[in-house]
DNA sequence: TTGAAAGCGCTAACAA
DNA sequence: TTGTTAGCGCTTTCAA
């Protein structure tokens, strides 16, 4: 390898390793890394693993990066990975328990040093394995009941209390949330916040049902619409569980002759891609997902930098700051619409 | 590890491999098996892949994923390759070529077994180099001019004529193609494919005018649509590069006072996901993305599987039917439009 | 059919 | 400051 450099292998080694190039003589050094460059050397990183037991690779468990949702978290993992020389291992699981459990088996297998999981469903026996394990993982946009793990997610509860102000400033009494199923704790989080923010409004829970579909989907929100607007017909705003639930929202809502904002008005959640290209341009909540996913990997890396703490400091969370987004999906409530 | 079955480590590695577990007697490999499971056993990856030289692993570049185009892509690599328990290692390139070169080194470094690259520019050293080196890589939605490497894409020229015939049928006779950038293999096939369908149809150049933005965004196509209906104010439809371009297409219409599609038609090119919720519902070709991505794997996986060819097969490349998706955005030419 | 032994490329402890 | 040596966990000859 670097007998170029007329050197022993663990000079080179040494040399060109920065943790440990201070032990080495500046003169050796210079004529390793030249010798290395000349041969286009590239340490192989499969034997440092096996020596090391650390292999600069992080698994990601994300449900589905065909959510629009999705692919920012994931940019914002991978460019701050990669700035420290991680590499992340994207895997999908679709919300689903088998699948994910063998994928974070698979990724298991290849020795990744930590884990960075996007999954928003409650019960979750893989984490409790994991904790019990004692492997490294950050979670994102979502938190376990039991403080397990650190993570990281957008204020939720913020983002919904900005939209029922939004929408009572409007003049609307007759709020409506359509929201995700109550087993994921997003759907659990933004109900509860809801319904705080509805009290805090002073409007009655008669006056801001609350209606859960069974799923962050297009379908699942068509099909609470309806069911929302059969039991509650004056109901003259509704606040989405997420931008594709909204949609779905605008969809019932054209299929019943009712138009938005002019008689209902709606809110989206998370400002993904395209939301203000829509029809109309969808009134939202940005949540900041590149962050999300950048802090969860800054996160992890400070983890795998502390060496493997015996007792685990309590797991901290950090709550990033979202923000109203007023496009053309929201109106004055109006008078006919009462 | 498997002294728990009484058993020589060399003769427990064979009974769990089974490419070898043939030469083993069927009551061991058993006795193997059950003591691995019992003591969750997972191979380690880094040691088996210093010995066989092998990683289990390929490096994905695509330029961003936050472009709507590369998600499915990405999805469909993931499924095949997890499925024969490969994983990706995804690096997003922002089509950058100091960026791309530093994940293509930091990838192979990582002993990857093959690439899979979805980059559409045309100059390309990097690949050239590839190829010199003989690492194995599949092309994803270009193809380079020698052909190198094997390749899958959607069929652009068929997408395009489908296009011009369709706006063509609805009396069209000034149609535009707001296209990419000529730096892109996929601007150039594209224009060229709208000139040749042109003819076709019997239409002059006059009557079919190309720009080429300077990127597959919203903003090179807005822009180059002003600057289309500043030289061309009769133009009644355009062939947009892609939905993003399309996107820019219709804000520039807006600005200018026109309606779409009463006055100007357009057409996408990629039904990105919401292009049906868009205002007006975008009338595009269909390309299945999440297939391309598919079989690119399955192709790499192919390679990977011959031993390493002296003399590489001509490099095969695969077209995918793509299909028209007439929507909301393009109607007959209006009398009062000429 | 199984055991013995060597070695993949690197790093870390120890010795010089 | 540098060289020596051992060994990470696996696969793979070769011999029994």
């Amino acid at each position: 390898v670097a007998e170029l450099a007329e050197v022993h292998k663990a000079t080179a080694s040494r040399a060109l390793n920065p943790a440990s190039s201070h032990l080495v003589s500046a003169t050796t050094a210079r004529r390793v890394k030249l010798a290395a460059e000349q041969l286009g050397f590239a340490p192989n990183s499969a034997a440092r693993s096996l020596r090391t037991n650390r292999s600069f690779t992080v698994g990601v468990l994300i449900p589905d990066l065909t959510n629009p949702l999705f692919p920012p978290v994931a940019r914002g993992i991978e460019d701050v990975l990669s700035a420290h020389d991680f590499t992340a291992l994207l895997s999908n699981t679709d919300n689903d328990e088998t699948k994910e459990r063998a994928r974070f088996e698979a990724l298991a297998g290849r020795q990744v040093d930590g884990f960075i999981i996007a999954t928003a469903r409650r019960r979750h026996p893989l984490l409790e394995e994991a904790y019990a394990a004692g492997t490294p993982v950050v979670l994102v946009n979502r938190c376990t009941e039991r403080r397990m793990f650190p993570w990281v997610a957008g204020d939720d509860a913020r983002g919904v209390a900005l939209s029922v102000e939004h929408l009572v400033s409007l003049g609307h009494r007759s709020i409506a949330h359509v929201g995700g199923p109550s087993t994921m704790s997003t759907g659990i989080t933004r109900a509860r916040a809801f319904r705080d923010a509805s009290e805090g409004a002073e409007l009655t829970p008669e006056q801001t049902p609350v209606l859960q579909g069974d799923g962050y989907t297009t379908d699942a929100g068509e099909r609470a619409t309806h069911e929302l607007l059969d039991r509650y017909p004056g109901t003259t705003a509704i606040c989405a569980g997420n931008d594709l639930m909204a949609l779905g929202v605008l969809r019932a809502l054209r299929a019943r002759g009712l138009r938005c904002p002019q008689d209902v008005s709606v809110v989206g959640f998370n400002d993904m891609p395209f939301a203000d290209a829509l029809a109309p341009a969808l009134t939202t909540v940005r949540v900041p997902h590149f962050d999300l996913g950048a802090e969860a990997a800054r996160i992890l890396l400070d983890l795998l930098d502390q060496p493997a703490g015996p007792e685990p400091a309590p797991a901290r969370g950090v709550l990033l700051p979202v923000e109203l987004i007023v496009r053309e999906s929201t109106a004055k409530v109006s008078a006919a619409g009462l």
